[in-house]
RNA sequence: GGCGGCAUAGCCAAGUGGUAAGGCGACGGUCUGCAAAACCGUUAUUCACCGGUUCAAAUCCGGUUGCCGCCUCCA
């Protein structure tokens, strides 16, 4: 199934074509190391993890660049609250970031560069930009790029100079010769941390980084460069006036820009102050069924962000572990194949829909019309034989491998993700037990009234009892 | 103010020219002592509104309304 992915600056859909045959180079923008990330920052990093793992699994040769910045105004400004350097302050969040992507199943990517490791090649660059004309030195040190130097400046967010210049504005101390000129190289103050440069002890503007660290690793045209929707102006404009204006080759074939994580509709963000942590998140929420959420919308929408939400993905994800979880306790039969056909259906069909802008939410949809057709054949006939076993292993692999979910143990996952934290029932899980055979006696004796009465009183508690022929099992209903 | 995006059933959500995926919920059925789960069936003659193009429009064009984002740090 041909590629087809949307760009941004053309608003469409087009056929995938990398530069250089299977080659394929993709740069996405990390975090600013001065926090805990929040979900709204765990939307971003999963989705191109999952196009990173499809392009993978679609044979190509990719190599994922994801940046690390580790120097900017935030992360000083943290340093001097919490007294203690940038260094560290950087090197801590690097950590925890590093434990919440362990959390969320998110890949490393094959370069985490981090912008300090990089000051040599951010020079360089600035220093071809001033050369070329295109940079100046300020009175105190600090480099601009120039913008009304750059043609097509404007061109991936569709605006034009003449509108920008009107809302542009200038800081207080800022040394620019026009408004919309943006920052190289910041001179430093007494006390920040600093490089040595020809213009001055400071430290790189947060654009240039990206420009000189992508170069490095995968040369001065990217076949994906991918972040945030709000990154797309300045910050990926800025990149394109900086790497084309340096190397006058194209920066960017395919950008690829990520929907929000609303909170009632609004943009999950720090300054708004509703955000949710993904460590907080992830304290009792499954991190598949965040995924899943993420995976249920298409990568460009926005997703309001809800308790409500979170448990219609829980749901689903039940639902497909507890399929996972009959094909497990089934019996083995000798028969012929019933599985196969759907299963050759299920696996082209989430190529399909990953092949159009990466659909994640179609190839969803299909996962869900697997789970009812493998649920089916065993409400028909509870057996399953070996070559079914062994496809419907083969379609889950390519489901953990593509989607990172379903990859925990059917029967671990809905124990701890449906009986969840017992406390919240005010029960111990003995008293629980003890019910439940109080119950099944009851039963036996055909004293259906003190039966149902058990179960009432446990449901009351939030607990759902299910006779199966193999016991009665119970879980918390959130 | 400038630029951009979105508007699909009770809710969530796919769908960019060929006659509305999927999930949740609700209702009916099979199964069950009764439930739960699973399965089967029903649940949008219609895609914010008004015009237009076309044999054909949720999809294209023009306008209106509402919401959101960017223009300052932002995934």
């Amino acid at each position: 199934m041909e590629l087809n992915v949307y760009n941004t600056p053309f608003k469409k859909k087009k056929p995938f074509v990398p530069l250089n045959g299977n080659k394929v180079g993709m740069y996405v923008c990390g975090v600013t190391v001065y926090d805990m990330c929040h979900i709204g920052h765990a939307r971003s990093l999963m989705v191109f993890d999952i196009i990173s793992r499809y392009l993978r699994r679609k044979g190509y040769d990719l190599t994922y660049v994801r940046n690390f910045t580790d120097i900017d105004d935030k992360i000083i400004a943290r340093a001097n609250a919490l007294e203690t350097s940038y260094r560290e302050v950087a090197d801590r969040y690097i950590d925890e970031f590093n434990t919440d992507m362990e959390i969320l199943g998110v890949r490393h990517a094959d370069i985490e560069p981090k912008a300090t490791d990089h000051i040599g090649d951010i020079i360089e660059m600035v220093r071809i930009l001033v050369e070329k004309g295109l940079a100046y030195r300020a009175e105190d040190g600090s480099v601009y790029f120039s913008v009304a130097k750059f043609k097509g400046y404007g061109s991936l967010s569709g605006r034009r100079i003449e509108e920008m210049i009107a809302g542009a504005r200038v800081d207080i101390g800022e040394l620019k010769r026009d408004p919309l000129d943006f920052a190289l190289w910041k001179a430093s103050k007494v006390g920040e941390p600093s490089w040595d440069s020809p213009w001055s002890k400071g430290r790189p503007g947060w654009h240039i980084e990206c420009s000189a660290m992508s170069t490095r690793f995968l040369g001065p045209t990217l076949d994906i460069h991918g972040g945030g929707r709000d990154l797309i102006f300045p910050h990926h404009e800025n990149e394109t006036a900086q790497s084309e204006g340096a190397y006058g080759v194209p920066f960017v074939r395919n950008w690829i820009h990520n929907g929000f994580v609303t909170v009632n509709g609004e943009k999950m963000s720090k300054s708004l102050g509703n955000f949710m942590t993904i460590r907080e998140l992830t304290r009792d929420v499954h991190p598949e069924v965040l995924r899943l959420l993420v995976l249920s919308n298409h990568y460009r929408s926005p997703i309001d962000f809800s308790r409500d939400a979170l448990n219609t993905s829980r749901n689903s994800l039940v639902r497909f572990y507890e399929m996972l979880d009959r094909v497990n306790r089934a019996t083995a039969t000798g028969d012929a194949s019933r599985l196969e056909a759907h299963i050759g259906t299920f696996l082209a069909a989430i190529d399909e829909a990953m092949a159009d802008d990466f659909n994640t939410a179609r190839a969803m949809a299909s996962l869900h019309d697997l789970t009812t057709k493998v649920n089916r054949s065993l409400d028909n006939d509870p057996r399953l034989s070996e070559g079914d076993r062994r496809q419907l292993a083969r379609a889950v692999e390519e489901i953990v491998e593509v989607f990172g979910i379903l990859a925990e143990d059917p029967g671990l996952f809905l124990d701890t993700v449906k009986r969840g934290d017992v406390q919240e029932t005010g029960l111990s899980e003995q008293e629980i037990l003890r019910l439940i055979d109080e119950r099944n006696q009851a039963r036996k004796a055909k004293d259906f009234k003190r039966a149902d009465e058990i179960r009432d009183t446990l449901k009351a508690k939030g607990i759902q009892l299910k006779d199966s022929p193999g016991g009665t099992l119970w879980e918390k209903k959130p």
